[in-house]
DNA sequence: CTGGATAGTGACAGTGACTCTCTCATGCGA
DNA sequence: TCGCATGAGAGAGTCACTGTCACTATCCAG
């Protein structure tokens, strides 16, 4: 983790470029906006744009799950209660102190082109997936499942968790995101049965 | 379901371009193949590719399940047992008479590209996620899933094929498909808990 | 404090996927 | 057989994205 002059920097310039190309894609849409102008924006190069964000989507869908430790993972994850973790992560992240008020949402501000940009929304499937990848082997094992299991089971939660999200989104944002997660994940609830006496 | 001239010469060229395609694709890899390689290979204009394709990973994921209209979709999938069904389709896809026996493995040569070139990887996701916002309307309701429910279970079922139809590739594809979904969906049954003396 | 090693940035050129528009041919209905 | 409309082809243009290379600002050893 360094905490150096050039990594402080790079972020600070992150953050920049994350914050201008939210504002002119809110200000003339998604599609309108080029590469050059976001940077020219930030005064950064393009190239430094697709150095850090990749594509132009990762603008939006760049998280810090991604570069998160598998350990880090393996912590918050409860493997005999992941939707419960689940749940517990949203609130968590719901609560967190918005780095900036001024967003008109907070840090949900980007999750309105999840599910307006196609591309987006694709971009987003595509990082779910890996966030699935990730978390399914600290599934396998656990409760006598399958690689192949885990695998599955891990995609119901993160591909769960999308769903319930677009439902958040398109009922207007009003209740808090976790109460969606709770309730819409009800079902995989069932993949865990609680020990009874027969098993 | 027009069986005029014109549909048939489309559907005609459309399977030659895929084949094509295809063959160009594994001959030279996903990458190094342009479209317009294609369509010369082929003998259309790139503009045609474009207008029946869209992209270029559509040359690989596009599906006949698309076209599928809302009723036959109703007909296939029984939701009550949607984990049966999907079992059922496979089954039937798997066993369907490869209508070129000279392809090295009948319909699923095309599966090899969803698993090592992440742009169609990422194509795919997307037509998965459309396949289950199809689904979703016909679980809701029954089993008394509310619609976020039922598009967390579709979501689950058609991401959860993926994940099992990923492990059956990484095994090399010696076992049917269907044994791999059969088991590797296992767990997606215990949303669907069997009607007991306790409801 | 100073100098060299180095990682990271910007500038630039190139590729090709994809879009748009216009024109023209061809299969279709009368 | 004759308009007509649907749809294919041609061509130009945009821009996301890649690779390379020179340079500069940081870091660190002495």
């Amino acid at each position: 983790m360094g905490t150096g002059l050039r990594e402080r920097k790079r972020l600070s310039a992150m953050r920049t470029i994350q914050e201008r190309a939210l504002d002119l894609f809110d200000e003339r849409g998604f599609d309108a906006v080029t590469i050059e102008e976001i940077a020219a924006a930030a005064e950064v190069s393009p190239s430094s744009v697709y150095r850090w964000f990749g594509t132009k989507e990762g603008l939006i869908v760049a998280d810090e799950f991604d570069s998160m430790s598998q350990e880090a993972v393996r912590e918050i994850l409860d493997v005999n209660d992941p939707v419960g973790s689940l749940i517990q992560i949203v609130v968590r992240y719901e609560s967190a102190p918005q780095q900036d008020a001024r967003d008109s949402k907070g840090p949900w501000r980007r999750v309105r082109y999840f599910f307006q940009e196609p591309s987006v929304r694709t971009a987003a499937l595509a990082e779910l997936d890996r966030a699935g990848s990730r978390i399914a082997p600290l599934l396998a094992g656990s409760n006598g499942m399958t690689g192949t299991q885990a695998r599955v089971v891990a995609n119901a939660l993160v591909f769960g968790y999308f769903a319930a999200l677009e439902q958040w989104y398109l009922d207007g944002g009003a209740d808090p995101i976790a109460t969606y997660v709770q309730k819409g994940l009800q079902p995989l609830r069932g993949i865990w049965p609680p020990p009874g006496p027969t098993t």
